[in-house]
DNA sequence: CGCTTCTTTGACCCTTATCAATGGCTGTGG
DNA sequence: CCACAGCCATTGATAAGGGTCAAAGAAGCG
């Protein structure tokens, strides 16, 4: 049992952009399905073609790229909001897998859709464009932490990022914000070593600036911790929504 | 005395896809303009809104992001066919500057177009999607490179793919491509130290992997050099202009 | 309850950063 | 035409941040 687009959890949410009827009403019919993914699955493999795309109705996962020799690049985490497999429509293939981290549930559309969406609303291609930008963005600054942040600021910049977009997806419960991922996958996203995520993340916790247990994190400093990091401040105006 | 669409030099090139007349003469009117950047001199600055946008229609140059203290990463490199200040669109400003290597020449756009050619150029819409996708997927690709290779690798990495896209784009002369940039310029794009990347470069020099002088770059062993950094293949299918 | 997966901790070492000069090229002005 | 300034490339010495190895706890799960 699906969730029609006009109940869709998401669009409540006053950090996405809201929908007019028309475009309500196109989304239904764009839509063709929903997709669950176990914990621990892929959702699209590296160098997979689709015929679909989709958008991230619940759950969370991330994006990894495998170097021939073994090594796993962490992309970017994924969550509520997030369009993928747009990759695979352009380019020919995946360049990188998309993992699921919780159980997820994918709203599903179909490639073919896809030129009708952008020769009857224009409105919604340019939302897509939008969202396409805003990945661009983030990616660059992830380039930038990678190429100048040493490992504390890295990790507090990671954390800080994820609880800032958990906590406007109103994920956050007492302060709590869900952390599915594994300190392995952390380490691969900041391109550190486990064991020295390991130790900064025990450093942060004993000096009470970021505390990750039992699959959830606090910060109960998160102005210092964002400070430490040098976070940009980033403008709340509403993303769109697919 | 500007170039107009028709003789536009880059759609020629078969790396690019073709227009059609209707869209050739969309662009046409599209295009308000063209402007020239003396080399050294900023395009974007971080921070800036820009009623316009652009598209590279000759020279080289980057994109950088200054962080609070200081500190330069440089994102990606800038090359002709190459959209800039789409940031600037969609986001509420540049979240990072842009800056000419050498003199650039530059197609403006305007803002106020762009919805025109949501609404009335699906094709071009489209296009530009696709562009944002591929600097997606190739951003995506640097974050691997900063994450997980060593610093030979590192600049084995951007020196072919420069190479490429460089010998791509018909700048070639007798294997040797223009390489503008400063040795600075590549250290703040690959994460590392000006030092150490001048010693890394004399090493592949001194083993004929890679021969950057008097701002032009040979590889004579390209693939060599491609194997030792483990750069993917990259499909050649053609891309979109604007 | 035993197995597997993930986290934690200690010891050691290597890649890369930092510091400090020198050398080279180019343009400008006396 | 030479001297000087400025920018960039080059090189050597030293230090540190983070990687690797190894092994022991915790914690989830069938």
């Amino acid at each position: 049992m699906t969730t029609p687009c006009h109940a869709c959890p998401l669009r409540q949410n006053p950090a996405f952009e809201d929908f007019t009827p028309q475009e309500l009403a196109f989304m239904e019919r764009f839509k063709i399905g929903e997709l669950t993914i176990e914990p621990g699955r892929t959702i699209l493999m590296q160098g997979a073609q689709s015929p679909q795309f989709y958008t991230v109705l619940r759950g969370q996962g991330l994006r990894a790229k495998t170097l021939e020799d073994g090594r796993r690049q962490v992309i970017s985490f994924v969550l509520p909001g997030d369009l993928v497999g747009l990759q695979a429509m352009v380019m020919r293939e995946m360049q990188h897998s998309v993992e699921a981290s919780t159980e997820v549930t994918l709203c599903v559309f179909d490639r073919a859709g896809l030129w009708d969406l952008f020769s009857s609303q224009p409105q919604r291609a340019y939302s897509l464009t939008w969202l396409s930008a805003v990945e661009e963005n983030f990616l660059g600054e992830t380039v930038a932490t990678l190429g100048q942040r040493d490992a504390v600021q890295r990790i507090a910049w990671a954390l800080v990022r994820l609880h800032d977009r958990l906590t406007q997806l109103d994920l956050s419960v007492d302060g709590w914000v869900p952390m599915p991922w594994r300190q392995q996958d952390l380490a691969d996203a900041m391109g550190l070593s486990l064991v020295h995520t390991n130790k900064t993340l025990a450093r942060m916790r004993a000096e009470r600036l970021a505390i990750w247990q039992g699959r959830r994190l606090a910060l109960p400093a998160r102005e210092m911790l964002a400070e430490l990091a040098a976070v940009e401040v980033e403008g709340t105006q509403p993303r769109p929504l697919l």
